[in-house]
DNA sequence: TCTAATACTTCGTGATACGATGTATTACGC
DNA sequence: GCGTAATACATCGTATCACGAAGTATTAGA
């Protein structure tokens, strides 16, 4: 899909794959796939910026040998996607507007 | 509105101002204020822009003594207004994973 | 032993929305 | 006649950001 239209959607897919328990990037990713695809690059990048905005946390743990880090959704990160919600009350506005049949004349 | 959500939405509101007729910059930008405001200065770059991708074309004429540019949107334009709407289910799709309450055990 | 899958990281690039600023004309109030 | 707002468009620099490419490392399977 156009990228421009999914850069409003991508930082709160990502909080909505971990809003009902933790996970990890490449879960995350394998989760998303059959709504949202991301490049690996993409989604590390975003996870950043999501905690330093504190909209999640991370703790690493070993698993099979291997570190892995799970993030998990914080208060502020469920706000997050509440704001979403409400804001979308203005894009559906904005679909409606681009949508419209007119024709003054119609 | 969140800048990132707004990017989807410019490209394709601008060329649905022009959607049934010509019209410029700032007439535009009083057309669009209700659902979507944006600078003068991110306007006439998005014009600037369509125009390079065809999507719309631009004469110059007088009025009141002064240079008007009117855009008018091209098939190419109108086009691309149906792709968003094919887009739309995706973006529905993705919307409706975000706000689903779930919850396994709900 | 080679390959694929798992898991995360870093770097450089291109796209782009916006504020700031500039130019120029018209219209209106005082 | 003078200041201000509205009309109308343009340019520049900046910050944000998604992505491809490439790298590191381990495990599992053929």
């Amino acid at each position: 899909m156009d990228i421009q239209l999914k850069r409003g959607l991508l930082d709160v897919c990502v909080l909505a794959a971990i809003k009902n328990e933790e996970s990890y990037g490449y879960k995350m990713l394998k989760d998303m796939k059959p709504y949202l695809e991301m490049s690996e690059s993409t989604l590390y990048t975003i996870l950043k910026r999501l905690e330093l905005s504190k909209l999640l946390t991370v703790r690493t743990a070993e698993h099979g040998g291997r570190l892995r880090k799970y993030y998990k959704i914080t208060p502020a990160g469920l706000a997050r996607i509440e704001d979403f919600k409400s804001e979308w009350r203005e894009v559906m506005s904005i679909y409606r507007f681009v949508t419209k049949e007119d024709g003054a004349c119609e």
